[in-house]
DNA sequence: GTCTATATGGCGATAGAC
DNA sequence: GTCTATCGCCATATAGAC
């Protein structure tokens, strides 16, 4: 029973710590918030986690966990490059639509402490290493234009995570406040950024006439 | 000379709070490490703005105020789409390598205060909705691929924000610590950004067997 | 205009009862 | 494990001398 209590409490506070840290960040989030919001108070944020920032580290390592779906097999996979990609644009998209949040937060770090964020990645086991290796395998063998293999990884990312981050004014700008027409836009997206994509570094033999 | 002298200590206030609010944001900005840089004392940073929030407010109008180079112009000229394209990619690429830490900066912004940040924009006159025809006047005329407009936007944006907001991440992961090798990755970028994405969206009618 | 000194409040963290 | 009360610090902001 009292396992249990434990278990239960530890969780909400993790719940409640994650909301309030993605939506301040480390330095605008107030442990007093994130107490109300868990139900509990401060005193007890503090038996369970000693400091903020390691309740922020337990978060940030949690949240950030989330954010490599299995790369790792889709690199070694057989499949076509056009196909590999679009699993994985499609995948890193929708997963951002589960946690639109994250993208900010994790750039919010990317500022404050980049080298903190980087071990995080290095214990994840990312193989940055494998994914140029096979980019450019396939840029040698003439299925993906030439280009930098930094180029592409980069313009994957930021199409696939800058509408989130820049979501809060998107919406403001371009959907006149409707949230819905926001969301479907991002729905579209992971057909739109697929096709944007394959659209230009696919090597076409086409007769367009 | 009381003149001159307010004018330079104004000067240096706002120098150095670009500085750090670029580097810390409004919430990791310390009034005193403002005032340390500046060279004057805490006091006198109230003195000149009365409160943070303002100091604050000042610097971001001014920094937002960068971001948008001569749009305006550029919507109206006579030149093909592509030339349109490839002048503003160059420029805005140009005005953040100046200015790397805008991005972040204004990311961070967007999700604390969107509408803020919305009703700066406004006030710079920017006319999104000009932006938009333009740009759909070229797909009905089937110089760019059939696309929701908004996408493009969006997708432009990205590709030249992105690698500056993720930059001290990149630094670490793709250039192992080699400033100079990210700084000529991103000289490089005018070029492949629009590449990217003129290859994307212009239709050709080549023969390419 | 610029400084020193201080007020005021808020936040992270701890002590100690239950 | 959970609470109330409080400490100690640091940040914004102000008062007042020069």
């Amino acid at each position: 029973m009292d396992k249990l209590k434990k278990d239960n409490t530890e969780e909400r506070i993790l719940d409640a710590a994650k909301s309030v840290f993605i939506r301040k960040g480390m330095d605008g989030a107030r442990m007093q918030e994130i107490a109300d919001e868990a139900g509990i108070n401060k005193a007890l944020l503090h038996y369970y986690f000693r400091t903020k920032q390691k309740l922020f580290e337990t978060i940030f390592k949690q949240a950030f966990g989330q954010i490599f779906p299995d790369i790792k097999t889709l690199i070694h996979s057989e499949l076509p490059i056009e196909k590999k990609l679009g699993i994985f644009i499609e995948k890193y998209i929708s997963l951002l639509q589960q946690n639109p949040f994250l993208p900010s937060f994790i750039l919010k770090e990317i500022s404050r402490d980049p080298e903190f964020l980087a071990s995080v990645i290095k214990k994840q086991g990312v193989n940055i290493r494998e994914l140029f290796q096979m980019l450019e395998t396939e840029i040698k063998a003439g299925k993906i234009r030439k280009m930098d293999a930094r180029d592409l990884i980069i313009n994957i990312l930021g199409l696939s995570i800058f509408p989130f981050a820049a979501g809060p004014l998107m919406i403001i700008m371009f959907f006149e406040k409707d949230q819905k027409a926001y969301k479907n836009f991002l729905i579209r997206r992971k057909e739109t950024v697929k096709e944007f994509i394959l659209n230009s570094i696919l090597i076409k033999y086409n007769i367009d006439i």
